[in-house]
Formats: structure tokens, sequence, C-alpha cells
DNA sequence: TTGTAGGCGTTATCAC
DNA sequence: GTGATAACGCCTACAA
């Protein structure tokens, strides 16, 4: 109830004992009677003292700060993952500082680690595509600052990442598109030294080499997950002597983009052409028609990547820390897609 | 160069001086020898030396941490402001904690206010429509917190916000679509509720007046924000018996919905309805026919916002501190409005 | 199980 | 202008 600052010493003062013990029950030390840690429990909750974080961490070097490491234009996804973050945030204390940074940039390990050590962070969660660059995990590694990279893939350390199975996302797309009869199905990929986009894209190839499409190389046009990049590409792909019937994207811009070409160019979507996004952006249920997608549960991944962090700052539940944790992505089906004719 | 941490006294003891004074020379104290100030600043470069933020704030009880407090589902607007936040912050060696709360429960304020306290924040940002409640201005008053609210409309103590002037954006809206013959203007307005929906509400008021267009109550109507809601609105608004030749809606989002509708009614936009959008989302520029909206410098008025709470937090510039910052939204034509042939 | 003493890196007080 | 010295609130050997 009172609003001057209560500390460890009022605390021991009223408890009559000294603030090392105090700082024993704080810290969930086990070697404190049961009974004193009782009435320091009950003095704590009634004077409502939270202990200072500053001086917390101005002593055992710690801030209950967590970072957040990106450079990613998806806002809708940074918004997303920052919700993840915070939604297990509030169970240990932490807060959530944020950093966009430039993947490009060549001081970019630099200066993730002048973050990181300015405000003695106690961990950081970064995104794609920030996190598929090794030598920024190496570094971090080398300077013993904890931290989850959140990837597509497969990840080979389960400690540092959490994973969306992305290509099993766009292999499921592509199943679909073949139920519907489609062959002749092209692929607007993303940048191909981006992780995420060798990973979609290898489940395009998987699934058509599967189904045995034989599908001729200039069905394969690589993008740069931009709107405009969409546009250039569905040109060139609906250019093509043989149409492709169906596009996959390797994001929903690019599949607002292909669909723009296709009213262009006349040809009707859903009837004459599928198009497949991936993010299930806000974009994918506002444009006419409606994107099939695929949605990745990305507040779920970083709530996850938020207890692993914590559990490994903290030392904490080692089954936590080396649990991998890999999740699917969802195939959203609505009104982009649609079953060509069989052939006869 | 060298990687150990390098603290006050190190850098007291290369220079011969005693902390104190190394401590003056950090924070600019003018009672320092210029000699002395000099030997010291280039031991403070050679050495590297970042005085320790929690050492810092333990001792002058600051964190040099801001906080952005909201209530807001657009996610685009989120991220835009946190870059603008942050393109300023570096100026003071700030960083930038998250804190998306709820608008609508009832302890919003004393959960802002445990935010602030339990990390000791500097300063908050606070965006709509969190920022219009004035109680929780008037409580971080109380509590010598300093703020800045981003808001619609006027200020009446510029001290503590930015604002946007929305209401003049939505006036040159309605101006623009008068050029164009329009005379049945209909608005989908927001929660009345909502400062930024009366103020955008009157700029359509004061227009319509103004062209003495003389409409009748019904062309408008309260929607939520949301797409749904567009599209509930703009049925009502299409199907009535003298059905208007354009919408301005208070969101891009709703605006979307109310295409959505014209295509389902086989109303053709903008031949024969024009609509308008507010905001300027990515929406905007990728559904087709392209949104004419308007478009908030919302990463400059964060930037504005940043300055301004840093000058509070350091009793800086008092000019910087009273001046007025208000923003104009600007129209951006695209494709949903076109010209009605005028009556004859 | 509990307490003592010292330290974390900085700023603030007050004297010189 | 400059410097001891004491906070700031907590943690952590070490001792008892």
């Amino acid at each position: 109830m009172s609003d001057v600052k209560v500390t460890i010493n009022d605390i021991a003062r009223m408890a009559g004992v000294s603030k090392r013990t105090v700082s024993r029950v704080i810290n969930n030390s086990d070697k404190v009677g049961k009974k004193t840690k009782e009435l320091i429990d009950k003095i704590i909750a009634e004077t409502g003292f939270v202990p200072d974080k500053q001086a917390r961490g101005l002593a055992s070097s710690r801030s209950y700060l967590l970072g957040l490491v990106y450079d990613n234009p998806d806002a809708l996804y940074i918004d997303e993952v920052q919700r993840g973050v915070l939604d297990y945030c509030s169970n240990g204390g932490y807060e959530l500082v944020v950093h966009p940074c430039s993947y490009k940039s060549e001081d970019l390990i630099a200066n993730v680690l002048s973050f990181v050590k300015r405000s003695k962070l106690d961990g950081i969660v970064i995104l794609p595509p920030a996190s598929e660059i090794d030598e920024l995990g190496a570094t971090l590694d080398d300077n013993n600052i904890p931290y989850i990279r959140i990837v597509s893939g497969r990840s080979e350390n389960a400690e540092n990442f959490v994973v969306s199975n992305d290509g099993q996302a766009v292999f499921e797309l592509v199943d679909f598109l073949i139920t519907l009869n489609h062959e002749k199905i092209a692929m607007i990929t993303g940048p191909m030294n981006y992780r995420s986009s060798k990973e979609r894209f290898s489940g395009y190839k998987v699934a058509t080499e599967k189904a045995k499409l034989n599908l001729p190389q200039n069905y394969v046009v690589e993008g740069t997950n931009q709107y405009i990049s969409g546009i250039e590409c569905a040109n060139v792909l609906l250019d093509l002597p043989e149409r492709p019937s169906a596009i996959i994207a390797n994001n929903d811009e690019m599949a607002a983009g292909a669909l723009k070409v296709a009213v262009a160019k006349g040809i009707k979507v859903p009837e004459e052409l599928s198009i497949c996004g991936f993010d299930d952006n806000l974009l994918a249920s506002r444009i006419m028609p409606q994107l099939t997608t695929a949605r990745r549960p990305v507040r779920q991944m970083a709530k996850a990547a938020a207890k692993k962090l914590i559990a490994k700052i903290e030392n904490g539940n080692p089954s936590v820390i080396v649990e991998e944790v890999v999740v699917a992505p969802k195939v959203v089906i609505r009104e982009s897609t649609a079953a060509l004719s069989p052939k006869t």
C-alpha cells in the first residue's frame, strides 16, 4: 500500500533477521527455515516489496532484460513475436528491449554485441534472416551470451534454436495443388541466400519430384520477397510459352504481386491460375480473391523461444533447454486456388 | 580494444585524478579544468570506457530505458513508431522497452505504473487509443513520470503531446471528392469514444457542411475500425435508397471491407463508387484498386516524441520541451477514387 | 540455518 | 576545480 520505496533492509528489520536471509528468500534458496521463510514472505507481500532490478543487476551482473534482434521488414511478424516473447516474460519479471538492425550491414555482429553489452541484456532472441548468420551465433557463444535463434528448417543444436518447418508446409501446398489436378506448378522463391527461402523451395522441389511433375527449369524464379519482385517474377512466369497453372510464392507479398499481374493480363484467378502465398499476412485475407497460404504459429514460437531463453539464463530445467522445438506451419485454404478440370 | 571491463576507477587511476572528477567529465559538468577534461576524454576514448548503466541507475535512479505503451492492434503502425523512437534513442544512449496492454482493462493505469516502476523507466511514449486517456496522463504527472502522448487533434498542453491533425486530412479527402463532383459522400467512422475517430469525423462534418452538401443522417455509420466492421457498415450504406457515390472510411481496414462489399454487390469501384481509407497501411497499395487514403508521418512523429521525451528527462532545451509538434497527414491519391460525370 | 562484511560501478555531499 | 567518503539496493564469500 505504502508508496515509499521499501528495500531489503526494511524487510530484514521488520522480520528481525539479516538481509542475507531475506535475500535467500527472494532468490528461492532452500537453506532457509520454513518458519522464517513464511514470515518473510508474509512481510514481503504486505509491504509490496519488489527487489530493485538495477541493484540486483549491479550485484549479480544481470539486468532482467531480454533483447529482440531483427532485420526483417515484416511488421506483422515482428509484432507477433514481441507479443509472444512478452507472453512468457511476465513469468520471470523480464522486460523486452527491441533492436531492429541491418542484415546487410558489415558490422551487424559488433552492433548486436554492443547492444547486449551496453544494457547487460540477459539474453536475446534473434529473428530471421539475421538468425541465419552462424557467425553471429558463434560470437554470442564466445561471449557467453544466452540466445535463441528462430529459423526455418532443421536445427543442428536444439538448445539455441526454435524451428519452423517451412519446407513441410510448402510440400503440403504443392500436394494440395496436385490434388486439384495442377501439374504446371511454378514457384517464386525468396532470396536463395536465405535459409527460409531454401527451405521453402526444397518443399516445392521434393513435392514436385515425388509427383514426377518433371517441370522445366524456368518454372522457378528467384524473387526478393517484396511486392514489386512478385510482380516482376510473375510477369516472367506468365509470359512463358507453357504457362503455369499454379504459382507458389515464397510469401504473401509476392503472391499479391503475382495476383496483380494475373489481373493485368486478364488471367482469371483461380479459374485459370491458382496462387499460393506464405505467412498468412494481413494481406492474405484482405485481397480478392483471398490467398491460400501457410501460417506459422509465430506467437507460439516466440513464446517457446522466451521460455527456452529464460531457462538458459536461469540455468533452469535442463529438459526445457535441450528440448527440440519444431513447429509446423498450417496450410490455410482460401479463394486463390481452384481445381483444374482434369485433362483427358 | 581490451575486452575486460574498464570502470571509472581505472580511468581515474590512469588520469591520476579522483573518480569524482571522471564522473564530472562523463556527465558534462562544466566544473572541470579544460586540461583535465581533455586528458580524461582521451583516456576514455582509448580504453573504450562506457559507464555502466545499472550502476549509474542505482546511484542516480535512472535507467536509460524508455517505454512504449500501446493498445493498438495495428502492427504496422507500432513498428513504425518503434523505429521512429529508436531513431532518436541512439543519440542519448537510451533503449526502448515495449509494453502492449489492454485499453479496456480496468487496471490499465496500475499496469502502466507498475511497468514504469519495476524497471525504473526514465519516461514513456503512449500511443492511441491509450494515449487518449486523460486519467493516465494525470497519474503519470502525479508520479513525476515523464511521458509523451501521441494523439489526434489538438493538444492542450504541448509539453506532453505530439499531435496528428487527422481532421484536416479528412477535410482534404472530402474536398478532393467534391472536386470530383461527388455530393453523396458517406462516412464510416471509428468508435466515437476514440478521439481519433471524433477528429476524423469532424473533418468530414466541416467539409460537407462547408460545401452545403446537406447529407442525410444515415450517411454516417459508426464502425469499430476492423475489416469486418467495414463490411457491415458498407452493407448498410450501399443498401440505402439514395446510395452514396463515395465512402470515406476511418481507416484502410474498413475501406478494404467496403471495397469487398462493393465488389460483392457488383458496384464498380471507382466508376460507380469512390472509396477512401486512412493510414496508408500495407493494404492500401496492395488491394485492387489501390486505395486513396491519408498517410501520417508516423515514424517522424515518433522521433519527435522521443526527442521531446528525452529533453524532458534530461531537463534539456526548454524550447524543445514546450514546442508544439503538430503534423499533417498527407492525402495519397490512388485508384479507388474517380470523377463522377457532373449532373446536368 | 543464519549472519557479517565487503563489493558491484556510479553519483551525491560536502569540504578543501 | 577537485577529492574523500558515503550512499544506492542487492548479492555473495566466508564464518558462525
